[in-house]
DNA sequence: TAAACCCTGTCAAATTCGTTACAATACCGC
DNA sequence: GCGGTATTGTAACGAATTTGACAGGGTTTA
């Protein structure tokens, strides 16, 4: 991406360092002492804390080639800025013959930026929070998607599963929703993914959800379904895509990560639980 | 060091996520997109680049506790200054403030290098002569998937045929199989989703499917499918996890790459496809 | 020693920033 | 529907910052 890797104002001073003024070298120092957060602050806080004038920085900053102060301080900040940038985000290409700009690799850099900004988002104790109500095989769970998160959450059901019993698949049609709540006892939880085009219906039975005792946590996105106020914990995600639509694989990762979590929780029932499914799955029919 | 380790921003941010406002969660999210940096500009700047206004952001500080915005943005540097203190800190900023061990840091980085991977893996052009296929609206698309990856094969379906016509989803349930190739004919589009633990039954229906003049795309993992012989273009795909089951993330990515590639294949058609769908779904039903 | 030059700080003008007050808008319960 | 509350943006004000102009002081060179 950025291929024209401009030298740092650290470079730029020591290349300089042979002819800056006094007053030029006590701000060096001061910038060097604790860099580059000295130089983050205002023009007089930074003159101040190395004993000097501000117009003195301002000079400092135009003989390193910056048109004033702000410009060199907008510079500090994205070195750091990219310092601070995820290992991984610093991929040079995805892809290994394709152009930058194939649709793969804009979506790879989407789906990545989507997953460090959702890890960013979200509280990993919500999140602890969450697989712990999973992983309780005393109250049931119920699975629940709109329109394009019903996927999701099919696939969330299926693999919980396999981890532990009394996991249920709300139907896709909204008709058959009220006779799901039936079966529902107070704590149960109730998992809804709802992101945006938030789905009026679902805001609703989430409301009848809650009056029944149930627990409810939310899988949504940046902008927060109105769900939330319902919820008793919500994970917020990044889902911004290249396309029309937007991107629900971190939804599918977090649905991983819940279930490996919720397997980790309760490692030997559900290694029990497995190996009964191999082999009745097994008996069944044989591969080949 | 800091013995008097105060809360940090992200954290109260996180805290107090539920009863932010619209604006506060634009703010957030802009802040949390490039953590902490963005919050480091001047308030001017910060708002433009969360697009509310300036006194939003002010707001939000003071709902944090902070006297204004200038405490706020000190309190950032501090944050900032004590983080690049201590190395360890750098590394793990995947979750803000999570451990490396957590499930989810593992699991992100696990989903990255199978991204990378599959990536590498995969021939573009073979994804390319994928996404012309399912741009084709002359010929019809069946969309199948084994017990696990049905939800996968559910999820591109439903965003294809928002795309275009003539798609449908390959029932669960292998007894119905049969009758969905009576629908189709030669030169037809079958997409197979088929990862470890290979389904013979799936074999099966892709040999009669070819048998039919069906032509067949199979997505598949790293191992790849028996099917592949049957296929015209293969996908490969990285696969690992760090659990007992693989991870499909990558095999979403994908579906959303070809939902996006099928979508810019033929966008006046799509543009208007998608119109027509808002306008009936609208109409259908008004919200509340 | 004196003059020229460079460096540095003081001061004030111009700009930008942060803040407050107020009005418009959206949202909610009845 | 309708009134009340909460939320958001606009506009204006005061404060702080940035910048340019100027003058004093130090150093070098003839």
């Amino acid at each position: 991406m950025s291929t024209k890797s401009r030298t740092t104002i650290a470079e730029k001073l020591r290349l300089k360092s042979n002819d800056l003024t006094a007053a030029e070298r006590k701000l060096m120092s001061a910038l060097f002492a604790n860099y580059p957060m000295a130089g983050l602050t205002s023009i007089t806080e930074f003159a101040r804390e190395a004993e000097v004038s501000t117009p003195s920085v301002l000079r400092l900053a135009k003989k390193l080639g910056f048109t004033g102060f702000p410009a060199f301080q907008e510079r500090l900040r994205a070195e750091l800025s990219a310092q601070l940038q995820n290992p991984i985000a610093k991929h040079d290409r995805w892809s290994a013959d394709a152009p930058d700009t194939h649709i793969l690799n804009r979506f790879a850099t989407a789906a990545m930026e989507n997953l460090s900004g959702s890890l960013k988002l979200m509280d990993h104790r919500s999140f602890d929070a969450v697989a712990a109500l999973l992983a309780d095989r005393r109250h049931a769970v119920l699975v629940a998607g709109g329109r394009i998160t019903h996927s999701l959450a099919d696939y969330l059901a299926t693999h919980l599963k396999m981890a532990r019993p009394h996991v249920s698949l709300l139907a896709a049609t909204p008709t058959h929703w009220p006779q799901a709540l039936l079966d529902m006892h107070r704590n149960d939880v109730l998992v809804i993914f709802d992101i945006r085009r938030y789905d009026a219906r679902m805001l609703e039975f989430a409301a009848s959800a809650r009056e029944r005792g149930l627990k409810v946590v939310l899988i949504t996105d940046q902008w927060i379904s109105p769900i939330a106020r319902l919820a008793v914990h919500s994970l917020p995600l990044r889902i911004e895509a290249p396309s029309s639509w937007d991107s629900n694989i971190v939804l599918m990762f977090v649905a991983e990560a819940l279930v490996a979590a919720t397997v980790n929780a309760n490692w030997p029932e559900t290694q029990d639980r497995i190996s009964q499914l191999e082999s009745l799955s097994g008996a069944g029919r044989r591969i080949r």
